[in-house]
Formats: C-alpha cells, structure tokens, sequence
DNA sequence: GGAACTCGCCAC
DNA sequence: AAACGTGGCGAGTTCC
C-alpha cells in the first residue's frame, strides 16, 4: 500500500498535526497512581477468586483432568475442552475455522454450562487489568502517561495511538468505564473537558456524495432525524417516543442498521443485530411473549404478528426489502455515488480525499467507499485540534490539549478558562472550520464535555451542545 | 529466545 | 454469490 499526502494543503495538514499532537504527548495526562495499584490488588483477588471458582466447577474439574498444567487463559485448551469433550454445539467458527471461543460462542454454550458465566467473568477483569490498569501503570512516568499519536499509519489517513492506545479506552460497558476512567484526572485545581463532532461521518458523507435526503438530515436536524425515521420503518412503529423500548429501537437502527450499511454490511447480518435489539428470536417463529414491550402496550412479537411477520425468516426478508429502499429510494443519489467511486477508482488506480490526500494500492469496493469518508471525517477534528493549540497559546491560556479520540479532543482545563475554552471551540469547529474548508456544505455541531474540578474521567459531566449561531 | 502469527476485545 | 471500515495490544502458540 503507497501512502501519500499528494498535495500541498494535505502535507501541511500532516505536519501541523504532527508538532500539535507531539505537544499534546510531551504535556500528557494526570494518572491516580495510588487509585491504579490500589485497583490492581484487588483485580488480583477477585480474578483469582474466579479462576478457582471455575476449576471448581464441572467443566473446571474436566478440564484440570484432562490437562497437567490447564491454563485458563489457552483458548486451545478451552476448544478441546468445550467442542471435543462437552460436545458444545460449535455455532462460529473463527478466521481459520476453528470452532470460536468468543464471548458471543460462549454466551451459546453457557445454556447449558453455566459455569461459562464465571469463566466470562474472569476474562473481562482479565482483560481489563491486563490491558488498561497494568498497561497504564507501565507506561506512567512521575504520575504523568504520555500517549502518542501517529499519522503514518492508517491507510485512512486517521491516527492511531499507543503507549497505552488512548483511542480503546472503555467506554460502553458502564462497569469496566468507570474501573478504568476513575484513573485519568485533570492537573490539581482544573477540570478535564471533550470536545466531540456529532455525527462527523455522517457529515461529512453527505459533503462527499451529496445526497438530497442525507444533505435535507444534517441541515435540518430539528425536522427529521435518519436513525428515527429507520427505527420506524424497520420494526413497523406509526407512534414513536424517544424512550424505553422506543429509545432502544432506534439505538438498534442506528448500531444495527445504519452504520453497518454505510460501512458496507447487508441486511442477513442487521437482521440477526435488529432482532437481538428488539429482543427476538434470531430464527424460528415469532411469538407473542417475545419482544420489548412497545409504548402501546404489546410486545414487539406480538407487534411484528399482527403486521404479517410471523418468524425469523419473513423478517429478515422484510429487512431486504428495507435494504433496497435505502439505497433504491431514500439515498439514490448517495448509491450512485458509491457506484461511480468505484468505477473511477478502477480507472485511475488511486482515489481522492476532500482534504487533499491521495489513496493508492489495492482496494475492495468497501474501502473505496469508506476511505474517502473515514480520513476527512478525521481531518476535522485534526483541524481543530492544530487551531485549538494555536489559539491557546495565542491567547496565553493556561489549558492545555492532552489527547484525541478520531472526532473528540480532550482537554487539561483550567477553570476560570472553561467558558473561553466554549466560545473558543465552537467558532473553530462550527465556524472557521467552514470558512477554511468550503467543501463542507453541513452545519458542524460539536459537544462540549465538562467534568468537575479535580473529578475523574468517571465522574458525570455537563454537556453543552454548541452550533454557529 | 525472539519474531510472527492467531484470536479476542477495546475504541471510533 | 457474497456481504462490516480503521486501529492497538495482551496472551497463547508456532516458527526459525
């Protein structure tokens, strides 16, 4: 793969952002040394307290048979022990098609090998103290870590991170969030803040391929909202609310549906998602006991019943019909695009990026829709990011920029310049982005994140949604 | 004894 | 007919 920023205004995007995201790195970010090991002691306990807990168990005591020196870390041993002797019902396999040992797999067999439970258990934690508790107190220098940022390696032009990867901190999983975030603090007497892009991708898609419909969502987000709209269509809702079940829906069209749609994914692999959100069976009938209860009253079973979808298959033939719709008649023109993306790229050998970059080398027709999206999306933030720096050494403040997650940065702010730091991010990002930039043909909105003075990463911050005004 | 590989899992 | 993009890293394992 040939990696090139070709023109100018890319190369000067690479440079700039280098030399700001060096400083982020030298400045670094406050680590709770004391919170650290103390957590990684009690880790050690509960994980072991787990594994001997677990070779207690039937399949614990099987597998300590079988094996001399069982390793519960082996996955090996765990496929031998799991597929060739329990006879589990192999339910995926891996790249190399063995039978897959995943939290997906396991989840399958712990029906009937409850002991599964604990074994996940100890895997999560595992990975936890491993990954982040140990890996940050390795790489934490005088209470101080230093993540650092490359641009040389994504083929997107995104960054990457490492020592430790700031860019897989927990996030979604509330539990293992608050575990490893409680570790991150701001310098004594400041408050830490983000600043994210909402919906960059989906922004700056529309900016690409220019879509009406896509274009009509992102200026008029008070209007129509796309993740709703899909909600509705794909479980069928007439009434819709913004919460319980309903909310859940629409976090399903958006993770299940959407996203994976724009990425490439087709409708047999949303099917199984969409019906996992709506809590239905992924194969078989549909029954009326199954499903979230909707704001009407019914279940979503029930629900899907009454409208002619009686079981797994004719919902995942509804969802195919919600397929071709999307791109034969919602976002058509953004459908062409990808089919003309791919025709020029097959002949010139190399596509183009908004910013200025070039992509060359071998690409599938995945990647050659997705690139062109992914690094400017990216470019974004890295924009702001260099001009953030700037001005905040301009203006002499005190607050410094210590990392960023591909559409978030992150600051060490100091109090009194919180409301600065506001007035400051929303003009770069939602204003003198636009005037640097006049392909971006959307409003950018981005989210300032506001935590406590001296309050952890953990703790519940205050969000200001900002916009140009 | 280290390099390279596989698998799994965390993020956007 | 086939079918999800970009990364980093830990642990086990295999290769040389």
């Amino acid at each position: 793969m040939i990696i090139q920023p070709n023109k100018p205004q890319a190369q000067q995007l690479i440079h700039e952002g280098l030399l700001a995201l060096s400083e982020a790195t030298r400045q670094g970010m406050l680590i709770d040394v004391v919170y650290c090991t103390k957590i990684n002691k009690i880790l050690n306990v509960k994980i072991s307290k787990l594994e001997k807990k677990f070779f207690k168990s039937k399949m614990g005591r099987l597998w300590k048979h079988i094996y001399k020196t069982p390793n519960i870390n082996s996955d090996d041993q765990l496929r031998n022990i799991l597929y060739d002797k329990l006879k589990a019902k192999v339910k995926k396999k891996t790249e190399s098609k063995k039978p897959s040992c995943d939290n997906e797999a396991l989840e399958a067999a712990a029906i009937d090998i409850p002991e599964l439970k604990i074994f996940a258990e100890y895997k999560k934690l595992s990975k936890v103290q491993g990954t982040y508790i140990q890996g940050i107190l390795k790489e934490t220098v005088n209470g101080i870590l230093h993540p650092s940022f490359n641009l040389h390696i994504p083929v997107t032009f995104r960054s990457s991170s490492q020592n430790i990867n700031f860019q897989n901190i927990p996030n979604r999983d509330a539990k293992l969030k608050k575990l490893v975030r409680k570790a991150f603090i701001p310098s004594k007497g400041n408050q830490l803040m983000a600043a994210d892009f909402s919906g960059i991708e989906v922004n700056v898609g529309a900016c690409a391929h220019k879509d009406p419909k896509m274009l009509d969502y992102c200026r008029h987000p008070e209007k129509n909202n796309m993740h709703t709209d899909m909600a509705k269509q794909i479980y069928m809702l007439d009434q819709f609310q913004k919460e319980g079940a309903e909310k859940t829906l629409r976090k399903g069209a958006k993770n299940g549906y959407v996203f994976p749609q724009f990425y490439g994914d087709y409708y047999g692999n949303n099917a199984l998602s969409l019906a996992h959100w709506g809590d239905l069976p992924q194969e078989g009938r549909f029954t009326k006991k199954q499903g979230v209860k909707l704001m009407t009253g019914i279940t979503l079973g029930q629900h899907f019943i009454n409208k002619g979808i009686s079981n797994y298959d004719s919902f995942v033939n509804h969802i195919k019909a919600v397929e071709e719709d999307f791109w034969e008649n919602r976002f058509k023109v953004y459908n062409k695009w990808k089919e003309n993306n791919i025709k020029d790229y097959y002949k010139k050998g190399h596509l183009n990026m908004l910013t200025g970059f070039t992509c060359s080398g071998l690409l599938g027709p995945n990647d050659i829709n997705n690139y062109p999206i992914q690094g400017p999306a990216f470019h974004c933030l890295l924009k702001t990011f260099i001009k953030t720096n700037k001005e905040i050494k301009k203006r002499g403040l005190k607050s410094r920029l210590i990392g960023q997650i591909h559409d978030e940065l992150i600051i060490d702010a100091d109090p009194s310049e919180v409301e600065t730091l506001k007035t400051l991010l929303r003009w770069i990002a939602c204003e003198w982005l636009r005037e640097e930039w006049s392909w971006i043909i959307v409003p950018m909105e981005i989210e300032a994140t506001v935590y406590g003075i001296d309050a952890t990463w953990a703790t519940e911050p205050e969000v200001t949604v900002l916009r140009a005004s």
